[in-house]
DNA sequence: GTGAAAACTTTACCCCGTAAATTTATCGCA
DNA sequence: TGCGATAAATTTACGGGGTAAAGTTTTCAC
């Protein structure tokens, strides 16, 4: 019988795989990354990354997974060391911006790019559930405190459209300088916040 | 002397490359879309486009500009046949949704894209500030006409981006049926317009 | 040791953008 | 009417991409 990898060989592997291709998305960017440059910073040959993936498509989707869940975990981190429902609302703000200009490419592999068939990748879709939850969470701490009213994923998926929406013109270098990221974010984040106060009525 | 082309023959081909080339960009998406086959279609050879380009990243900002100024004509249109700040406003927004969705990748070749010194092609930076301008217009124009109060830039900068999020998730198929696009953009639309009415002083 | 099979590498194929070499087509002029 | 000259177009060729197929190395039960 011959050598045979474990699965901890094969799930090192493949994180070493993931880190290395993250890293490379970043400094080259979508385009740039190819297997032959990610096999070598691996230190193999331009094929053995097709003993681990399929190809770069599974390992795009692998990327995007583990992105999700980054994603995930900084959102519920911010959420869970934040006490008070309007606290919490603004840290998971400030690690949603941190997270998308703290890494471009990740945050641009999540919710810029519709792969074809994701349902092909379970990874893919449970990491991208995650992130989905923590993303109406906060809005439904925020309801259920009597802070904001309303329908808490519709409110949700608004904040999230405007933050998304200055994210990307910001990365796609379409904000100029008198009115920034955070001058529109936070005027966005005001306004609607403002519009989801609790009506006073007599 | 040699046959040598007219000014309209160049300003010709120009323009059914970039008919060509919009179309390919369309049907194939930013990675499938070939040099090879855009030659194919115009019905030459692959090298032909190299005498009226000099590469395929400036046939990207001729394609980009062309998208711009399509984009600045349907917005501009929608603002002169409106009547009134409040309706010229809702047929800016309507342009805008119809350009995204009837031509999604004209409209991520404009505002998805950093191409690296646009600052090279005069043609598009001619065409992205008019169809900047024209997406601040309208909002002046509720601005001095009192049915909006504030910063008509800062506001139209929040419009944008809340649209632009919605537009983008939209094409990046993250949003379900649950929450779909209209209603997003809808709601997102309203709260903003009500967060920037005048506030009625005693 | 030996052989069989897993892991890995080398080689090779076809497609890409495009530089260089080559061919074709059109003009003024003899 | 032919005949360069030269612009326009095509053909050929190169380096680099993803990855299939073939070849090599390594490891283990016996």
């Amino acid at each position: 019988m011959p050598r045979v990898l474990t699965q901890t060989d094969v799930a090192d592997f493949r994180e070493r795989l993931c880190d290395a291709a993250t890293r490379l998305f970043d400094a080259r960017g979508r385009e740039g990354f190819t297997m032959r440059e990610l096999a070598s910073e691996l230190g193999v040959s331009a094929m053995t990354p097709y003993r681990y993936f399929k190809d770069k498509d599974d390992i795009l989707a692998a990327v995007r997974a583990r992105a999700f869940n980054r994603f995930a975990d900084a959102l519920e981190k911010a959420f869970h060391d934040a006490t008070g429902a309007a606290n919490k609302s603004a840290a998971v703000f400030q690690a949603y911006v941190a997270f998308a200009f703290g890494e471009p490419a990740a945050y641009r592999l999540m919710f810029d790019l519709s792969q074809p068939d994701e349902s092909a990748f379970p990874e893919l879709m449970d990491a991208n559930t995650r992130a989905r939850a923590t993303m109406t969470d906060y809005v439904r701490a925020l309801v259920r405190d009597g802070i904001l009213e309303g329908d808490a994923d519709l409110i949700g998926h608004v904040f999230w459209a405007s933050l998304h929406g200055a994210v990307v013109l910001k990365l796609a270098g379409k904000l100029g300088a008198a009115y920034d990221f955070d001058r529109i974010s936070g005027e966005s984040f005001r306004v609607l916040f403002e519009g989801y106060l609790p009506r006073k009525r007599a």
